[in-house]
RNA sequence: GGAGGAGUGGCAGAGUGGUCGAUUGCGCCGGUCUUGAAAACCGGUGGGCCCGCAAGGGUCCCGUGAGUUCGAAUCUCACCUCCUCCGCCA
């Protein structure tokens, strides 16, 4: 949600947006001004009409308490005025209603403005690199001499099995089994360690969620058909995002320092119209496990842009751990979507697709989610006075599995089929140091 | 799932048709007093929207939404949430 302000005294700002992320159209922009003049006019009219309509209905009230039962030609008079006033006021108020209710519906729909310095393009293919790491000792390497996919070398481990996975649970799903379960906690709970040393809470959310939750953080209403909706109109949560962000919603906070958050949840995704895509494997799947970081702060765009760099340094932080190579992009505004400021994606490499693979995605919102949220701050103004404002959200991947293993089984295959569990993660694997076959 | 009860400001808790956006206490902020602090005393203390350069004015909000009424925190209906008891259950 945009600033109401903002569009009307820069509308062309907001066309811009429409634009340059692809996201509603400058059309949308005038429907919402006109449906918001339109409002605006109705209120005014309604109120000054309320506060007529008031008076007289006190004046009813004194004669009535004088006359005590009684009538008087005086109060027939006022009685037929209220009720005039009423039938006018209550049109008004239809008027103002219809036209709040098409404005906000509009509102849903408009693209925050991305920062001007964020590259501006189409879609992924005009991402920008901001930097590549590897270690030297583990570089990217590529599939061939024998090396092989994570599918082929999963299936003959026995640590996946994607036929009883279909099986189970159709299209998309998987059974990660025996020393691959092990690796798959793993990585998970060392992301959370990673964190909790870092200074974020750990939080267990619910994963099913009012559909209040998806609007306020932005994924509705464009996003319903990737979600995963019960008969209860709860939704399915495609990340922790949504529990973590909405969390503080509804509230007014005392922000001392940003409220810095970690989740591990399951996370479900219908992947509706990516059908024929990443079909084979772990890349694309309907249900997941990830570590999710939220930071919650004050409005204030430089502090926004350290805690950004702060979130993307804590995924790298973790990937370096697991000498994965990956690289950092800039999110073009095509590809950023609706609400984001700025965001950065960041690809680990995956030998199976001869390339870097999307595992981690970091976005600033600014007050887009807070406004939908209706999330704010006190902030003590000069003089002991407070004002309230919205707070500013952003929030990152930590790790999220099975789509990383992609890359840990595929870069630490060894030539004898086996797989070397990265050391950090040792200490979670109950004494496993290599994955051999032994079901 | 069945039967009862309840949702009021940061918290506690009054208020059952008008002068109530709401008594009071606690908390919080400012001040007086004090070497400093505490105590005591004095004052202040919610949010949204609309009009306005501003000062200020208007309007809405007592779980949510509809309704009755000239007028609703108060009456009616639906929904949501919580509590108690019973049943079932990880």
């Amino acid at each position: 949600m945009l600033d109401p302000k903002l569009i009307r005294e820069n509308p062309q700002a907001v066309k811009e947006a429409t634009r340059v992320k692809r996201v509603a159209s400058p059309e949308k922009v005038d429907a919402w001004l006109a449906a918001d003049q339109r409002r605006r006019s109705a209120q005014t009219r309604a109120d000054a009409l309320k506060s007529e309509q008031k008076k007289v209905g006190d004046q009813v009230g004194q004669l009535k308490r004088t006359l005590k039962g009684g009538t008087t030609p005086e109060l027939e008079k006022l009685l037929e005025q209220a009720n005039a006033f009423k039938t006018q006021a209550q049109q008004l108020a239809d008027e103002q209603a219809a036209a709040e209710t098409e404005a906000a519906s509009i509102m849903l729909q408009l693209p925050a403005i991305p920062d001007p310095t964020w590259p501006i393009g189409k879609d992924d293919a005009d991402n920008v690199v901001a930097r590549t790491w590897a270690d030297p000792a583990h570089p990217p390497i590529k599939l061939e001499g024998g090396k092989k996919d994570h599918v082929t070398l999963g299936k003959e481990l026995n640590i996946l099995d994607f036929d009883r996975g279909v099986k189970l649970a159709g299209s998309r799903s998987y059974v990660v089994r025996g020393a691959g379960a092990l690796l798959y906690s793993a990585v998970l709970r060392f992301a959370q360690d990673s964190l909790i040393r870092r200074g974020y809470e750990q939080m267990i959310v619910p994963v099913l969620v009012t559909e209040q939750c998806m609007v306020g953080t932005g994924y509705f209403p464009a996003g319903r058909e990737q979600a995963y909706i019960t008969q209860d109109n709860t939704v399915l949560v495609g990340t922790s995002e949504v529990p973590l962000a909405s969390f503080y919603g509804n509230e007014i906070l005392d922000l001392d320092k940003p409220i810095r958050l970690a989740a591990l949840s399951t996370c479900f995704r219908r992947e509706a119209g990516a059908a024929g895509k990443d079909t084979a494997g772990l890349y694309r799947v309907h249900q997941f496990d990830k570590v999710e970081q939220v930071v919650i702060h004050k409005a204030d765009d430089a502090e926004h842009i350290t805690l950004h760099e702060e979130i993307v340094a804590n995924s790298e932080a973790i990937l370096q751990a697991l000498k994965l190579p990956y690289r950092v992009s800039k999110n073009c505004t095509g590809d950023m979507g609706q609400g984001k400021w700025r965001m950065y994606d960041i690809e680990t490499w995956m030998p199976s697709r001869n390339g870097y693979g999307e595992t981690h995605s970091g976005s600033a919102l600014r007050d887009f989610q807070s406004r939908r949220l209706n999330m704010r701050y006190r902030e003590k103004l000069e003089g002991g006075k407070t004002e309230t404002r919205y707070c500013y959200t952003l929030n990152n991947t930590a790790i999220a599995c099975p789509r990383v293993l992609i890359a840990i089984i595929e870069q630490y295959q060894n030539d004898d089929g086996t797989i070397t569990v990265p050391e950090v993660l040792t200490p979670y694997m109950q004494g496993i140091e290599q994955i051999t076959k032994t079901i």
